[in-house]
DNA sequence: CCCATATCATTGGTAGCGCCAACGTTGGCT
DNA sequence: AGCCAACGTTGGCGCTACCAATGATATGGG
């Protein structure tokens, strides 16, 4: 770390996925660091979340909702039952299933990461105006959008 | 049959990073499969342009350029030797130094990746307009030049 | 001229995220 | 009953991003 970093090209510079990755790798340094801080991680948010939202669900619906692959879930769902944030109970109408369930703990390390979280977006986003993250979060959302829905199952068949 | 995908918590929706990181995730997949079926993936190309663009340069250099750690460079640059793509000689002024060197071949390849990630960009952001694109490379390149300059090394003391 | 410091290439390790295959269990449907 | 689908779990893989340490080499200040 000595002279300033030097230039990337700049066949990238104007490359959508190039700075989408760029921007994200920053972000993922901010989320990685001050989660760490507060003993989380990005998992582990994005399945309080689902849960405080949407109450008790199994862990296959979690995945679903978070995006988060079946076996991942479990490994994240055992460090946060670990934690006490969260517990696990066989569901009594299907036994294939658990039932997870935020605790009271849960829902109070998730309201200290919203405002984590809160604090990221400022410090990402800090060189837009309002207005401008207004624009950057419209078309985010419509490059979502438009592939969650050619990547939904349904799309699959005629469903 | 429940198969569709649940929709993401609420609280997520409109979080930037959380947007960010859906785009990355999804850019990322386009990458690594389109790239793969050409043999390659990403950090071959950033090394293959930073060379196409600034000529034969140290591994050292070709990190700053490119942001990809100096042990990454090792083993990518191993991985494009091996396919013939660059070429490795020792620096004769510096003998610490290897100088990397982009080969015929190095460029072709290049040129073809060239299309594959512009067919990427394309298909990534299909849901946009042209101004829209535009205002998206825009709003990312500002972010991405505000924390650059923040994580610079001269920012730490008044170089 | 020598020594401290810095840079270089390289090795080896870690973490997070995303994904896939396989297994045994259980449920639903016919 | 028999078949197929969904569930949780284990184990594994690849890509990206880092970090620490090592031995070789340059460089600049005293």
């Amino acid at each position: 770390m000595m002279t300033g970093d030097q230039a990337p090209p700049r066949r990238l510079k104007r490359v959508p996925s190039w700075l989408i990755n760029q921007v994200s790798a920053h972000s993922h340094r901010l989320v990685t660091e001050r989660f760490a801080a507060a003993d989380a991680r990005g998992y582990h948010y994005r399945l309080l979340a689902a849960l405080a939202e949407f109450g008790p669900a199994s862990q296959a619906e979690l995945g679903r909702r978070t995006g988060i692959d079946r076996s991942d879930v479990v490994a994240a769902l055992n460090e946060l039952a670990d934690k006490k944030l969260i517990e696990r109970s066989p569901d009594p109408t299907d036994r294939r299933r658990n039932i997870i369930t935020i605790t009271p703990e849960g829902g109070h390390r998730l309201s200290h990461l919203d405002g984590v979280l809160a604090q990221i977006q400022e410090d990402l986003c800090a060189p837009l105006s309002h207005t401008e993250r207004e624009e950057l979060i419209r078309l985010l959302t419509r490059i979502v959008d438009h592939h969650a829905r050619a990547r939904s199952p349904e799309s699959l068949r005629g469903k």
